[in-house]
DNA sequence: TTGATTTTAGAATGAACATTCTATTTGTTG
DNA sequence: CAACAAATAGAATGTTCATTCTAAAATCAA
């Protein structure tokens, strides 16, 4: 997959755009975030991210979108984990996920996300296709290289804990992350392991 | 608590305000629906409104406060279920929300909520305040009428599991209720369970 | 009913907004 | 280097926005 000069300054264009609206949206939140304060972040014109993208629905759909792709990626990731050690990989990932503050900003993105994607069906698309994709790879994971039985129900489990993490975090954010993620922990092993029954 | 002619009138026109904002916020996102909308939705002209709100922003507390205040008084009912059918009123309660549609207008706006709790303070004060509200009751709850131990914990993990469970409504609205509904009941029985302990 | 007060409408204001237009600069290619 | 195309800036445009202002209507108190 080889580019141009031209077709590489492009890109990296579209990517400074992207970081900035990004970082404007967290701030503003998509409607309060003007392309001018976009154009600032990004050091261009406001007249110069039209040559670029259409109009901001464009830049607010490229940004999901590219979330979405990157979190496909971290995911697929897991394909190429040993079976045997997958249950941990994955437990471990989303312990320190919960543990760690950095995903703070991504859950304010994401509630900005599942807000427009009420309103907006493009953005809701994007949404929609990205769960599948989440809830097939899980699936399979758990399925054909975990090994448990009901993997399906047991993937919901898993999606329903995670987002629902996410979100309690976001309300209460002084909540001892310490237990929280042992909790998770336990849980997450808990779901995970192919002698029990899901919580069912 | 008696109210004049024209406390009445106060108070009403301020519901009439709150419902119009509340449907257009639903609608357009906070920052998207324009005062000219909320006036003309309340049936009123747009300055009228600042008799009553010195400007959005309160409006937006207002709407949050609102919510929060509704949501805690249908929780506090539950405390005057007999005991013994406490856990079967809250599973039921839990899982007919998941059943049914109704509640998928308010997933958005508290949503919409979240999003600016990360960028609004007082918004956050808020929410941060009624998640505390909520989480004192339901262990109380737990401990004190089913009797269960680690009550906390437990509570954390009801609070997850109800938020994650809108989250993933929200993203996969195809989502197939029926057993999401029967997961939920099992989760929610299991949890509330005083003999065992709660999935950890 | 008269005068005072509150409630309401709607136009006015000025800022911010998304988008378009017109140049100018930069880069590429023959 | 010349000529052309792409990239970029920044001002211009017309709209929409939150908010304020002015005055009219409704309500109330006497």
């Amino acid at each position: 997959m080889y580019q141009t000069g031209a077709e590489k300054r492009r890109t990296a264009r579209i990517e400074q755009i992207l970081d900035a609206a990004a970082a404007c949206f967290v701030e503003y939140g998509f409607h309060g975030a003007g392309m001018a304060k976009i154009a600032a972040r990004s050091r261009m014109s406001p007249g110069h991210i039209y040559h670029y993208f259409e109009n901001k629905e464009a830049i607010i759909s490229a940004i999901v979108d590219r979330e979405s792709a990157r979190a496909a990626e971290r995911f697929a990731e897991l394909d190429a984990v040993d079976s045997a050690e997958l249950a941990d990989v994955m437990t471990e990932r989303v312990v320190t996920s919960v543990a760690e503050n950095t995903d703070i900003l991504q859950s304010a993105l994401n509630m900005e996300m599942l807000a427009e994607c009420q309103r907006n069906p493009v953005i809701a698309k994007i949404i929609q296709r990205h769960d599948r994709y989440v809830r097939e790879q899980l699936t399979h994971l758990l399925r054909d290289k975990i090994g448990v039985d009901q993997a399906e129900a047991r993937t919901d489990m898993i999606m329903v804990f995670v987002s629902g993490l996410a979100n309690r975090l976001l309300r209460h954010p002084e909540l001892d992350r310490e237990s929280m993620a042992e909790l998770m922990r336990e849980t997450m092993l808990y779901i995970l392991s192919p002698s029990q029954s899901p919580c069912r």
